[in-house]
DNA sequence: CAAATTTTGATTTACGTACCTCAGAATTTC
DNA sequence: GAAATTCTGAGGTACGTAAATCAAAATTTG
């Protein structure tokens, strides 16, 4: 049988009371009594039976999501994804609450993460902005004692405790080597092949990673591939369009294209309408119906993606876990890149 | 606050004992008063607390998991990964036993599963060998009411309530589509390119379908690749070296190798040890050590991979709330393919 | 209509932990 | 050595459900 506080009284030679005190960090036990007591729970490898102090103090773990309100296909997603977790939170003993932020903005996330400060809630999960007062603000949380994950875009060297996302340097990379695979790049010879980016913002930094990632294995192992300035669409399918097409006309030769960011839908209308001799090879981001179906019809040739409801499944895991004080399991928490081709798609 | 029992008593006009009753089917209730009480449950929106029930019932959920006793390092990991949630069963309230059977044998795993039935455990994870009388096997543990979840393999068209592991011929295609593309099979011309396939063993369900797809594939959207007749390594590294080996003198212009079985150490000992004018493309299943290193330093293009640590922990998920009748998250227990390029090793 | 049977209510104990009160013991302080 | 302080023990209640007992009420049967 596993062993419970009864037994670590009648061990310790203490009242159930004592063992309570020591346990939960009450004070009014001298220590050569407490030593008794942790000795006695070491040796019978005590383990505090969860589900019958959360029932006992008749917890519910608050939390806070921090989400930014933008509309594209991604962000409603993982949106959805947290709304599903709220509907599951009877079952899971949680209390989430979703906050919108304007998108792009750090002052607006510093506000909603003082809210939450004030609020004081068992963990918050957000969607983070790589910039020194959102830095700071976390920094304040954590002094809180309010543990904080990072949701699909991290904050890093910060106070956070976990970040549940991709790694977008490794997506890059990834995305750089399938691109010079696929164009065939040893063999290019001296011709060479000319390869166009479109990013969302420089200013974000998962695409700035993946750009990083990307250029990084380009300029290493497929040097006669040549990457073009990169187009900045800032996710809007209307802008992305024109900026591709813009792209195509001027460039004939463009062999391959690289959307790193959000709102490919522009990308796929700016594919379609080219009437190019040979359409040029697609690695995008974020399975949505849109790049799926550009995937099934072959106007897009792989998409790398990032599971929203993993991620979401995975940070309110881990909130879980910080506010217990108990360990996370690394390997089931880590978020994978997927990479789908027309073959394997789920 | 969540509604309780007491709640549903009190809306109901009953006590708490009919309350009782009605939830856990205990006899003893007319169907006017049962209706009454199943109208409050319905008006209230009650849940039953999984966790206080269970601690009340002192449950512990008493898994068996059937392995085969095989050495190749992807089973070796799997039986880890089983290991690994024996440690964690006093925190997950369940008891799992270990069973192994010798492999592909199906008569010993018709035997295990008919000691399981005897048993009584509250559920069953067992490694499929696709068979008719393990079929029928699966079928008496079905209507003694155990809850079966198959691991790794399958055992489609039967009584299992869930499968736990990857889409082998998704799996097959995916391969098919990265070796055509990687050999550039578009503009292959009249020349075209040959491919050998190394599999364990035709009898096993996996790798037919594995090659199925990848056929599937190449015959569709790359004709001018041919494959070579499959080699039957039979997952032991020696035998696949010399097949490899041998092979690889026979026909010069192998452009590429896809190995779907374990034991993959046999094959890159011979890729390392040939020295033709160009390497061939190579493409295989399980990320190990040795794949990992042959990933690292190019002797493999690409791996792909199932997780064996997901696999475990969505099996366990699966059967519990199989055991206690609650619907699973679908999108939760899709088991993913992995695809490792160099770049994006974990 | 009485007896037998079924249905229901009231109450209790239990699961393992948290948290509270109060009294008594041990220790320290003066 | 008495008073003040600090520890400790004993006991209870609570969380939400399960499961049992026993008596009372309602219903069916003969």
């Amino acid at each position: 049988m596993k062993p419970t506080v009864h037994d670590i009284a009648k061990i310790a030679g203490v009242s159930l009371a004592t063992v309570d005190r020591v346990l939960n960090g009450r004070p009014g036990v001298r220590s050569v009594t407490r030593g008794k007591v942790e000795e006695a729970i070491a040796s019978l490898g005590y383990v505090r039976d969860l589900a019958a102090a959360n029932l006992a103090k008749s917890r519910t773990y608050s939390f806070v999501f921090i989400l930014p309100a933008n509309d594209n296909s991604f962000m409603i997603g993982l949106t959805e994804e947290v709304r599903g977790a709220v509907a599951r939170s009877s079952f899971e003993r949680t209390d989430i609450r979703i906050v919108d932020v304007p998108p792009f903005d750090p002052d607006a996330l510093v506000a909603a993460l003082e809210a939450v400060l004030a609020e004081k809630p068992a963990g918050v999960a957000f969607v983070a902005i790589d910039a020194p007062e959102v830095r700071a603000a976390a920094e304040r949380l954590r002094q809180a004692g309010i543990p904080m994950v990072t949701l699909v875009s991290d904050l890093p060297d910060s106070s956070r405790d976990h970040y549940a996302g991709i790694d977008n340097i490794a997506a890059g990379r990834t995305a750089g080597s399938l691109m010079g695979r696929f164009l065939n790049g040893p063999s290019l010879g001296e011709r060479g092949a000319t390869v166009a980016v479109l990013a969302g913002s420089m200013l974000v930094r998962d695409h700035r990673e993946r750009l990083e990632g990307f250029s990084t294995v380009i300029a290493q192992a497929y040097p006669n591939v040549r990457i073009l300035p990169v187009l900045e669409g800032r996710d809007d399918p209307v802008l992305a369009e024109t900026m591709i097409a813009e792209a195509l006309r001027r460039n004939a030769d463009i062999a391959g294209i690289y959307s790193l960011g959000a709102g490919n839908r522009g990308l796929i209308r700016a594919l379609q309408a080219a009437h190019g001799p040979s359409r040029p090879l697609v690695i995008a981001h974020e399975l949505t119906a849109s790049t799926r179906a550009a995937l099934a019809d072959g106007t897009i040739d792989a998409v790398l993606n990032q599971d929203a409801g993993h991620e979401v499944r995975s940070a309110i895991r881990v909130l879980k876990a910080k506010a217990d004080g108990l360990p996370v399991l690394a390997a089931q928490e880590r978020i994978r890149i997927d990479i789908f081709l027309k073959d394997n798609l789920p």
